[in-house]
RNA sequence: GGCCUCGUAGUUCAACGGAUAGAAUAGAAGUUUCCUAAACUUUAGAUCCAGGUUCGAUUCCUGGCGAGGCUACCA
């Protein structure tokens, strides 16, 4: 409709004026107000010069006569409110019920590729509630970025070499009595993070020792008998030394199997892995292309910089003084072989926290330096930290929330809602477990998706597992809700062809339903899933309202038609938001 | 010190530069012979401060104040 807004006024403009205007402010109108759709006149005065109140009339009169759905319109200051007949609501839920495919733009054969990289993790210890709002929200934006028809690949870099895995391993050497996943009945991921933080005792326990016989704490920090073992170790990787490099793939192969657990639990998945023990040669490679090319300059130590000064940055380490490579290394060759591997490819974007905001400045700038022209299609996404109540989470400090518990958590309080509410009944045991774990996820991932990226999220596990309000249980709830209606309405009804005028609520409910599709598209274009969550919330407002005026098992076979049809479309909005933000659904609950 | 982000009801979140700043929670008061009360209805409560830009500012600019991050030969 807006579309239709547009043209007729711009041409209107072109005839009576001669000007051309493209751009109108038009956005749906106030509550308060009558109306359905508002035009703001007043950037348009710059165009004609006359009152707002005048020219909104004379548009208003254009725009009736012009347009056979535009009903009527008021003027109030310089907004232009305009009535759209009913005829074009029941006309698009008809279409609605038509159409499968509402809202999602299909994939063609020139549709776009576009990689979107998330998670990423360390492989010395578990996955916490941070990686978790990454997970989400990359899994999230992939989902978005796939329903605005493009090709979405989802990866990860894995930071499977340094030394963090090496304290694992030293640890693991030291104390570990030749522990498994298996004999300690740990999931791999928890069992190497086990000696990680062993290991992290440890050191502090032998800089304890060092300061106490009279060294200087940075020296201890530096001399501290374990941690010269881990770089030991290190080097002994670099090397390629078999015994080291068969304990670092024992290892990660822990922690892999513990990562794909909780991926799984998630309901995320990767189409491929980048290792950084496979991407850091050809960052090197890079360097020296750099070197060779001017753009980079060596130090008389010999480690590798870029200048970026005049761009108003820093200088910045590229190789260090041993030739061994750092993180901007690794990501430079990271992001040239997804570029090889995928050569059609239109962007990329990074799933990763706002503290890497600099990183990635200086990341993107270099490319561009290099000469990759595909450096301006790379997309920082990036997010705020999680923060709990008690404080920042610190992984020494033992204050972190573990992925894996806090997803148990979210189902035990589920389990205990549900069986409080006693819904659930006739159920096998397996459905409902099932259902607890649909409920647990839909809380976790609509609190952390419903916060706009950006902004710190602050998690209280108290108002996390709330199931009232302004959450994805709510909205899964309504959902169940309208399948419930469904199921009872029968399949018979389709026809609403006599039905004139429509209620004010249903009214308001097919106007929300139209602004499904310009946010799927603004929340691809923001890489916002918070757009999407914000939006099924109003949908289920406006439902929950509307069914609570306005009942919907009626005689009236035409009436009931037309509101089983609305039902029906509210039902496959909610669901297909939802699902854009990972969530299931439920039929019933 | 320099650079970046964020400051909205008691609390957690909204608001392409647009109308009387929306919700949810917590508080007060109601609604179940009727499609699932995990609901609905009513009520009270907020833009950090000072300037500027303009028809119009929570939003853009400048300066304060406050919170956080980056500023590693860690990843």
């Amino acid at each position: 409709m807006e579309a239709v807004l547009i043209k007729n006024l711009s041409e209107y403009f072109k005839t009576q004026y001669d000007k051309e205007v493209s751009a109108f402010e038009i956005q749906p109108t106030k509550s308060q107000f009558e109306g359905d759709l508002t035009l703001v006149v007043f950037p348009l005065l710059k165009i004609v010069s006359k009152k707002p109140t005048d020219l909104a009339a004379e548009l208003g009169d254009f725009l009736v006569d012009a347009i056979p759905e535009v009903e009527a319109y008021n003027v109030v200051q310089g907004f232009l409110n305009i009535q759209i007949t009913d005829a074009y609501f029941i006309d698009f839920l008809t279409q609605l019920q038509q159409n499968p495919n509402f809202g999602f733009i299909p994939k063609t054969a020139t549709s776009d590729t576009l990689l979107v990289e998330y998670s990423s993790p360390n492989t010395n210890k578990p996955l916490h509630l941070g990686h978790i709002r990454n997970n989400l929200l990359g899994a999230s934006v992939a989902n978005i970025l796939t329903a605005s028809g493009n090709n979405v690949h989802t990866t990860q870099i894995i930071n499977d070499r340094g030394i963090h895995i090496c304290k694992s391993m030293v640890a693991w050497q030291k104390f570990g009595n030749a522990e498994t996943p298996t004999s300690a009945k740990l999931k791999g991921d928890a069992l190497v993070g086990k000696y990680y933080v062993l290991f992290d005792q440890q050191y502090k326990k032998e800089i304890a020792d060092l300061v106490s016989s009279g060294v200087s704490e940075k020296q201890a920090k530096n001399d501290a008998p374990i941690l010269q073992e881990a770089k030991e170790m290190l080097l002994k990787w670099e090397q390629n030394d078999a015994d080291v490099r068969a304990l670092w793939e024992q290892m990660n192969a822990w922690v892999y199997d513990g990562f794909a657990k909780t991926y799984l639990r998630l309901g995320v998945h990767f189409d491929s892995y980048y290792y950084e023990s496979d991407t850091y040669v050809l960052g090197k490679e890079t360097v020296d292309e750099g070197l060779s090319k001017g753009i980079f300059y060596t130090k008389d130590d010999g480690s590798v910089w870029v200048d970026l000064t005049d761009d108003g940055l820093d200088e910045k380490l590229l190789l260090r003084s041993d030739g061994t490579s750092v993180y901007m290394t690794q990501d430079l060759g990271t992001a040239r072989l997804r570029y090889t591997n995928h050569p059609d490819m239109k962007g990329m974007v990074y799933t990763v926290g706002n503290e890497q905001d600099y990183h990635f400045k200086v990341l993107f700038l270099i490319l561009k330096k290099l000469g990759y022209d595909w450096a301006s299609q790379l997309h920082h996404l990036s997010y705020g930290m999680v923060d709990l109540p008690s404080g920042k989470m610190k992984s020494r400090e033992g204050t972190v929330v573990d992925a894996d518990a806090l997803m148990d958590e979210m189902h035990a309080t589920a389990k205990q809602i549900s069986q409080e509410l006693g819904k659930l009944d006739g159920m096998t045991d397996e459905e409902k477990e099932s259902l607890y774990h649909t409920i647990g996820m839909g809380a976790l991932k609509y609190y952390i998706l419903k916060v706009d990226p950006k902004k710190r999220i602050l998690f209280d596990p108290q108002a996390s597992v709330d199931f009232t309000g302004n959450t994805g249980p709510f909205i899964q709830y309504t959902h169940a809700r309208i399948q419930s209606i469904l199921r009872k309405a029968g399949v018979d009804t389709i026809a609403f062809d006599d039905i004139v005028s429509l209620h004010e609520k249903e009214k308001a409910v097919l106007k929300t339903l139209g602004q499904f599709p310009a946010t799927v598209a603004a929340a691809a274009k923001q890489f916002s899933p918070a757009l999407i969550a914000n939006y099924a919330y109003d949908l289920v407002k406006q439902y929950n309202s509307y069914y609570q005026e306005v009942p919907i098992l009626v005689e009236d076979v035409q009436t009931k038609s037309l509101r089983v049809a609305l039902c029906a479309a509210v039902g496959q909005v909610i669901q297909k938001s939802l699902g854009l933000l990972g969530i299931e659904a439920p039929n019933r609950m």
